[in-house]
DNA sequence: ATGTGTTCCTGTCCGC
DNA sequence: TGCGGACAGGAACACA
């Protein structure tokens, strides 16, 4: 489900229930999600007090005062729920957990953080806070869109030898981290590029205009709280709004958006995943 | 090494 | 309504 600009807007979500506060208590309801949970995983959160939170590709890092950092990652049909009504003082009333609520964190003080996951292709996992960055799920994980070694002569090296078409190569996350298939469709469709040319014969001008051109659609994204087709909320519930700004993502047989274009939007497979792309003004 | 197809799981939607 | 099939925002894994 997510892509990075959901992951970001559920991110800023969470920071103001947890940061600098502590766990109470946390449990894992169903702990066989992706892969197992920690089997002590309750334990070694509850008590904790959330130092930061924190985002890289995908992945939600919160860091921890036990020296731990817990790692979150939605899947495809992963969400993050606040919940929890505040009473008199400082009580809280917990929602009674769903069929599909897996893990529950409760704040002191505050809200219940519930990690629903239908599909359980996500996935949670606790680790000293000193070893993130050498964990198996980050380690060859591209540059960040925004981070400064996310360049077009970084990208030019990476492409240039590829025979894969582009849409393939801008979804593998070792090559830029945090792209998913809506928002490689809709940069793809920003920059006139075809998802399906090789990403070894773009022009050194195609991937000059890639670098920024990926970074605005995420902005533009992040800017709209992400998109909400089915499963994805924000953390407070409320739904995205770039579903109703997207160009070709799931617009097959529409008229593409660019002014005077005139195509209609065509959508194809492409390594078992939809691409949609306009004919008449990517090339 | 790089590329592609399969797989994990549940829910929803569409056509008959 | 029911039923079967396609499809879904990810990505690890197996295999050519």
């Amino acid at each position: 489900m997510p892509e990075l600009p959901e992951v970001e807007t559920i991110r800023r979500g969470l920071e103001p229930h947890m940061l600098g506060r502590r766990i109470a208590g946390a449990e894992a309801r169903r702990p066989d999600l992706r892969w197992p949970l920690p089997a002590d995983m309750g334990r070694r959160l509850s008590g904790a007090r959330v130092e930061t939170l924190s985002r890289r590709s995908k992945y939600i890092l919160i860091d921890l005062s036990t020296g731990e950092t817990l790692l979150i990652h939605l899947g495809m049909s992963g969400r993050i729920l606040i919940s929890g009504e505040q009473t008199a003082g400082f009580h809280f009333e917990r929602p009674v957990p769903g069929k599909h609520d897996h893990v529950v964190i409760d704040i002191e003080g505050g809200p219940r953080i519930t990690f629903n996951d239908a599909r359980r292709f996500g996935a949670m996992d606790l680790m000293p806070t000193a070893a993130v960055a050498d964990h198996r799920l980050l380690r060859d994980l591209g540059p960040e869109p925004f981070g400064n070694a996310f360049h077009a002569d970084y990208l030019a090296t990476r492409l240039h030898a590829r025979r894969t078409p582009v849409k393939s190569a801008l979804l593998d996350q070792r090559v830029v981290a945090g792209l998913g298939n809506i928002y490689v469709s809709e940069a793809l469709h920003r920059t006139g590029i075809r998802p399906d040319r090789l990403a070894g014969h773009l022009s050194p001008d195609d991937i000059t205009a890639l670098v920024p051109t990926i970074r605005e659609t995420l902005l533009d994204a992040i800017g709209a709280g992400g998109s909400t087709l089915r499963d994805y909320r924000q953390a407070d519930g409320e739904i995205g709004g770039f579903q109703d700004r997207f160009r070709v993502y799931d617009r097959q047989g529409h008229a593409c958006p660019t002014p005077g274009c005139g195509g209609m939007i065509e959508r194809i497979v492409q390594s078992g995943r939809s691409s949609f792309f306009c004919p008449a003004c990517q090339r």
